[in-house]
RNA sequence: GGCGCCAUCGUCUAAUGGUUAGGACAUCAGGUUUUCAUCCUGGUAAUCGGGGUUCGAUUCCCCGUGGCGCUACCA
């Protein structure tokens, strides 16, 4: 049974890096008809922030991405379903307490009573000397009676793992292939805090074994560090999980995707008006793709499609203009209702009052122009409250003022006088045979009649505009516009 | 400093010893057009450098170079 998780810490908005580490082992269980997990990782009390699991699981919801297993949010409340947890690392302490016993009877953990102060000194010693840092190994060889005595005094203490000195620990990585470590080089690395609280690196993979975690898929920050893991599954004689790391997400100069460099948290995407499905779509596209030239897929299909074999080793840059292109394309293909939906919030944002309208023909309008729903907001508030222009904006490049008066006075009695339903095609028919027959360019006539409309030097087309106005409306702006000039 | 990972157009990537090195985004030029956008046509643009191995290297090996990660009682 293939069982992936995906284990954030609460200490902020879901990353985007983290959203595709987590989407890959979501897609990668469902592939494989097996069970994708949340499990959070808050060992670390000083960096919890309030209200970040929330908005890790808000953000997963927006992207349809199904949590199967562990901490899920339901009708809005946070929840833990299965028979594994508790998922929040926070209450599994009595387990690790548990496991590090098992490890200290072994001797293959060990107290260590050195202070701050010692241990920072003897990093700068280290450094100072150009020698690799790490413990020294102090503690490593107390005797029974001693740990006893320090234990017995109330010292403070955290518990080490105690790494063999010799040979090496390999890791068959479904990306990276065959990666090999000397054990000598590895520290000795703190499993127990002095807060009672595991590390990241002890909790990790007494979970992952406890939770029957498969395969273990991460980013590569975890690659230099995945041996110790390793070491641990062996001393506790238990099966390692397979490996995964994937590369990171960096910016357009190169470097690690960070807050101080646009925006990284799904969140921000979600506000600007990026559909799920197109960020969805571009984040999995990002180090992985099916091997063709296909480029659009829903979750399904990636679900179906997806394949590690398919997965490139090198850092991939967010680039925001291909996101842009998705999110247009996924804009232009969805239907006007459903885009108006989408937008609903978006309206609401900018306290427009679209009671009165309709919102699926007034989003129509920026179909295949915009690039986000927070766009199609922003371009359409001309519908709602013509903004001031000025009266030479009216006139077309190849006209003059007064031929520009002519012609829309002209248009307007042609329009007051028009049959049939005012829709964008009635008027679209009749109207272009009409400029025709009145001998004059389409310019002459519609450029006027769409700045009298929009007020604005780019806007969608006029008919379709009018279409959207109404006939009442359409008439009072171009009489204004008649007026103004 | 030590250890490790990575390296094809500006960007995402395809090509796992034999291709005019392909596609997409972006960009440029032209067309359509009332503006913008869409759409159509075409163009510019890449194998980090040096050694090997081989009849032949983007592809395999080594050495550089560069980028990144780790080197915490953070994850």
């Amino acid at each position: 049974m293939i069982r992936t998780r995906f284990a954030p810490s609460p200490t902020g908005y879901l990353h985007i890096g983290s959203l595709r580490t987590a989407l890959y082992a979501y897609l990668f269980a469902r592939k494989h008809d097996g069970k994708f997990l949340l499990r959070i990782e808050d060992t670390d009390q000083g960096r919890f922030v309030e209200g970040s699991l929330e908005n890790i699981l808000e953000s997963f919801a927006w992207t349809h991405v199904t949590i199967d297993e562990g901490v899920v949010l339901e009708n809005g409340e946070i929840k833990q379903k299965g028979d594994k947890g508790p998922y929040i690392q926070s209450e599994r302490l009595e387990i690790y307490q548990k496991y590090i016993k098992v490890l200290l009877e072994k001797n293959d953990a060990y107290h260590c009573f050195c202070s701050k102060e010692r241990l920072d000194e003897m990093r700068k010693q280290q450094e100072e000397n150009k020698l690799a840092t790490g413990y020294d190994g102090h503690c490593r060889n107390l005797t029974k009676e001693e740990v006893d005595a320090k234990l017995e005094n109330k010292e403070s203490f955290v518990i080490r793992m105690k790494m063999p000195k010799e040979g090496v620990t390999v890791i068959d990585d479904m990306v990276r292939g065959r990666v090999e470590f000397q054990n000598k080089l590895i520290d000795d690395q703190v499993l127990i805090k002095a807060d009672g609280f595991p590390t990241y690196h002890f909790a990790v993979v007494v979970d992952d074994h406890l939770m029957e975690i498969s395969h273990a898929i991460r980013a590569e920050e975890w690659l230099a560090s995945t041996p110790k893991h390793i070491v641990l599954y062996n001393m506790f004689g238990w099966e390692t999980p397979k490996f995964a790391h994937l590369s990171l997400l960096i910016n357009e100069k190169k470097q690690k995707l960070s807050k101080r460099h646009g925006d990284v948290s799904v969140i921000d995407y979600v506000k600007k008006g990026y559909l799920p499905e197109a960020f969805v779509n571009f984040i999995a596209f990002l180090g992985w793709n099916p091997g063709d030239d296909r480029e659009f897929f829903t979750l399904e299909e990636l679900e179906k499609e997806f394949d590690f074999a398919k997965v490139g080793k090198a850092a991939a840059v967010f680039n925001i203009e291909k996101l842009n292109w998705y999110n247009k394309q996924y804009i232009m293909k969805m239907s006007k209702e459903e885009l108006a939906k989408r937008c609903e919030s978006f309206f609401q944002e900018k306290s427009v009052d679209v009671s009165s309208f309709d919102l699926a023909k007034i989003v129509a309008l920026e179909q295949g122009r915009a690039n986000t729903l927070f766009e199609i907001v922003e371009n359409t508030s001309f519908i709602f409250a013509l903004p001031e222009y000025e009266s030479s904006m009216l006139v077309w490049k190849k006209s003059d003022k007064e031929t520009t008066k002519v012609n829309l006075q002209k248009t307007i009695e042609f329009l007051e006088n028009i049959t049939g339903e005012w829709t964008r095609e009635n008027l679209e028919s009749s109207m272009l045979t009409w400029i025709k027959e009145q001998g004059l360019g389409n310019g002459d006539v519609l450029w006027p009649m769409r700045v009298s409309l929009s007020g604005l030097q780019n806007s969608p087309g006029p008919l379709e505009i009018a279409g959207v106005l109404g006939k009442e409306e359409t008439l009072t702006r171009m009489r204004q516009a008649v007026d103004k000039i």
